[in-house]
DNA sequence: CTGTATCCATGATGATACTG
DNA sequence: CAGTATCATCATGGATACAG
């Protein structure tokens, strides 16, 4: 199981509406992407550039599973080399100033861990 | 790899705060332990019954990780029965809100999902 | 350029059994 | 009750090759 995946066991547990909420977390990269996309649409190729690191199987993987979550939008583009933007949807930017807080804090987990061990 | 790690490859590409930060968003269940001691501390026991479907042996280790890294604390109980509490630290606490964001959007992602696809 | 298909390595998780 | 060890399974992810 990877994130927030349930199979087939614990009929309907309503205790974690955090759990249950939080299936576009999957993967080490939706965030990420997401994060990318927070200010204008990207392609493919510019996301992959910007997260590196992320191989194209896994960028396509995620950019499919939150556009079907309806995180993002794709926008086909008709030009010669056939092109594509993604881009975030209403719901999608909501959560931008969440990642922002997840973002800060780990900063400061990451500035305080440094402290405690410099070398 | 599982969430955000990297082994040995990019030397240190700056360009994903988020990524970086969010190392403790590693594992299905952390953001939930986290959200369970929202409130109050609370015990092994307690957090294994709040999250139906957690093993032992993962609620142990994202307990450790998470104390580890700095989120949240354990305090530990001389009563007769050994026990020991589980509290949020400070910079645990900053991440309710966004959790409280995502959790929300999670939740407008499944109405919205179950509009479309109802039966 | 935009993806997708295989193959393979690693990590996360669950079940179960066991120790303090 | 609290927590850990072992085992098996599956999803995530990377590399590479390939297709539109």
């Amino acid at each position: 199981m990877g994130l927030a995946v349930r199979k087939n066991k614990a009929p309907a547990p309503p205790a974690c509406q955090v759990t249950d909420a939080l299936g576009f977390l999957r993967g080490a990269w939706a965030l990420n992407v997401i994060w990318q996309l927070r200010d204008q649409a990207r392609r493919f190729g510019e996301l992959r550039h910007d997260l590196p690191g992320i191989s194209a199987r896994i960028l396509s993987k995620r950019l499919h599973e939150l556009e079907s979550r309806g995180l993002i939008a794709r926008r086909k583009l008709d030009s010669s080399p056939p092109s594509a933007e993604y881009e975030l949807t209403a719901l999608g930017r909501e959560l931008l100033p969440a990642i922002d807080v997840f973002a800060s804090v780990g900063q400061k987990l990451l500035a305080a861990w440094k402290e405690t061990s410099p070398a």
